[in-house]
DNA sequence: TGAATTTATGCATATGGGTGCATGTAAACA
DNA sequence: TGTTTACATGCACCCATATGCATAAATTCA
């Protein structure tokens, strides 16, 4: 017990370090089957336009922009206007930051808060 | 083009394995906010019961009840029944799989997929 | 056994967000 | 300048889900 009273502030901090790098915007992008969609044609054809990915599926050509505007928003997706065409690109180092920093504060967290969560 | 005839396969598997490591229902349950609520209190708090965290909280003891049924079936709690108490606590080791797992996916599929993204 | 407690579940309601259509806006082209 | 193209946005609709209440089911305790 003497041990939990000197530890209980740092489990406090480290506790809401980690729930701050939970991104909830992010794990909500990443959770629609639609988007996760778009992010596969992105990966196969890298850098596209918006008309060019609605063509290769059944949503709105509307549908698709909000969605690409939403993930470019989130910071996973970097966008640039070209012309009269809006071209979106995966954000790669965006999403390598993003997990690895959850995992991060994990392997922080963990053994401080709750050492019986890894057995 | 000649190397883009060669690679096209491998980046398909590998854009598909990486699509397939992110597992929706985890983002979806990880981008609700009294979720992440309760996750803080099992990590200040550990091993709990439904009553006691409810309790902490402002909805109704049956929402957090839903929501703690949730999270264990996507597998980053574990429950065990207890005399009448079902007592909820982090499963840390699935947590860092899953975040662990998808940065691996991301560092083997963007080199493949598309260079450009890491820029 | 009867009362109290803890959780699970059925139900109705409210809210958020995905969707498509229609329209607006801006830029390229003839 | 007028037309076409590409995207953004307002609007209405629909569906998933979070919520709270009432209740059921199971277990503990007097």
């Amino acid at each position: 017990m003497f041990m939990e009273l000197i530890t209980a502030p740092q489990k406090k901090v480290a506790a809401e370090e980690l729930i701050n790098a939970f991104d909830s915007k992010f794990f909500k992008t990443m959770s629609e089957p639609v988007r996760m969609h778009i992010l596969k044609i992105l990966l196969l054809n890298g850098r596209s336009d918006i008309a060019t990915i609605a063509d290769m599926m059944p949503q709105d050509r509307s549908v698709i922009s909000r969605h690409l505007n939403l993930m470019s928003e989130v910071g996973i997706l970097k966008c640039e206007k070209e012309t009269r065409h809006m071209f979106y690109e995966i954000d790669g180092n965006v999403f390598l930051d993003k997990l690895e920093n959850m995992t991060q504060q994990i392997r922080k967290c963990m053994p401080l808060c709750c050492p019986d969560c890894l057995k």
